[in-house]
DNA sequence: GTCTATACATAGATAGAC
DNA sequence: GTCTATCTATGTATAGAC
């Protein structure tokens, strides 16, 4: 799999996303029209996290919000009733996506090297896809009210609790190392984010996402692999 | 070296880096007396890295730090001119000492396998010393104007820089094999950043700081060693 | 040198016209 | 549904007393 077969494949539409907010949020979702609500959603959210890629979360006004969005400061306050709202509802929303299509993928597969190799592969890809996405839901979670933290950090283990479960695989079948998995799986999750996190470098360097995948692989098998 | 051997060697006096944060910035230090500008701006900065364990630097108010640090709101305005400025004053003194260090300890080696070794190493035990001034520092790094910005990506690139010198070393010497020598620098990097950046996991289930850098060492050496 | 009091700006959020 | 106008709170920063 290449990152533009991946894309093909994976289809992630902003109108999906957009109303699994809506079914989530009705109660503070003012607006009754469907349809105004995908659209105007969409807008809200690309241009928070178009804002949020230069400054963060907190720096970002309402009035910019507004400037970016198109959407004056009082009809936003129709699609969520806070600030601290709209920040939850991207979060959790940005976490299910990355969940459900890290899970896809990687039921595709029973063997271990394999599965090992979708799953690095299919969270750097999504993470590629959803730039934005990833490096805020990443660096704002310590924004988020103290219960949602929680989530954020039980969905970060989650995903680390994938690799650990195909390592244990791979060892229960002798075709990987005895190696500390938990370990090996934090290292592996560090290399995933670094990505996103820094992909100003990896852009700079013209390392494409096919090359950082495959040697992301190369590091993982060389720990693993008998 | 273990941890605890690090800290004998690697005296990180609070004084001294107060005293060098004082030569840097003596035009926006309206206090005179040496003695209490350095007792101060120990209490400032520890009030603000504790602060910002917890919340972002935008979001620590000046009477949030006010509480913390003991000084009222305008005293604290004679130890900086802005609140932006104390980002930019502890930002900028965190990533001289970390450089300071962390080339002091390479130099002591001439062997590519034991550089690595050291650079690993004193990269993990420096983060543990300071985890507070490493995680506001890569964390709040965005939040920085922008010509300070360009200094922090530099002081990145430059630390990434030792690693791919000692790299590049060991493949001359035909003790490292010949692999993508950037890459191998970055996802290690991503690796020794982990550490601080989770903290939290790590402690949680109790991998010491000594397990953390012997595991990174024995990732790094399964990829390079021949 | 440090405090209290306060000026001034900007933020989030709401009300009511359209 | 969306706008403009505005309320209120909070933040940074300063002035002047001690």
């Amino acid at each position: 799999m290449t990152y533009n077969e991946f894309k093909k494949i994976v289809k992630i539409s902003k109108e999906e996303i957009s109303g699994q907010i809506l079914e989530r949020n009705r109660d503070s979702i003012k607006v009754k029209k469907e349809e105004k609500v995908i659209e105007n959603l969409i807008r809200i959210i690309d241009a928070t996290l178009k804002i949020c890629s230069k400054k963060s979360f907190q720096a970002m006004s309402i009035r910019d919000l507004s400037a970016e969005s198109g959407l004056s400061g009082g009809a936003l306050y129709s699609y969520f009733s806070s600030k601290e709202e709209l920040l939850v509802l991207i979060q959790t929303q940005g976490r299910e996506i990355a969940n459900r299509v890290l899970v896809d993928q990687v039921v595709k597969s029973s063997d271990p090297v394999e599965k090992l190799r979708i799953a690095i592969k299919s969270h750097i890809y999504l993470s590629e896809a959803m730039r934005n996405w990833f490096y805020f839901t990443y660096i704002e979670a310590r924004n988020l009210p103290k219960n949602e933290q929680k989530l954020a950090i039980e969905s970060e283990l989650q995903t680390e609790k994938l690799f650990i479960d195909i390592i244990n695989g791979g060892i229960e079948e002798k075709v990987f190392r005895d190696e500390n998995v938990v370990l090996v799986a934090s290292v592996i999750k560090a290399m995933l984010q670094d990505w996103y996190l820094k992909s100003w470098k990896y852009r700079n360097r013209k390392v494409s996402v096919d090359d950082y995948a495959d040697f992301v692989i190369h590091v993982a098998e060389s720990i693993l692999l008998i």
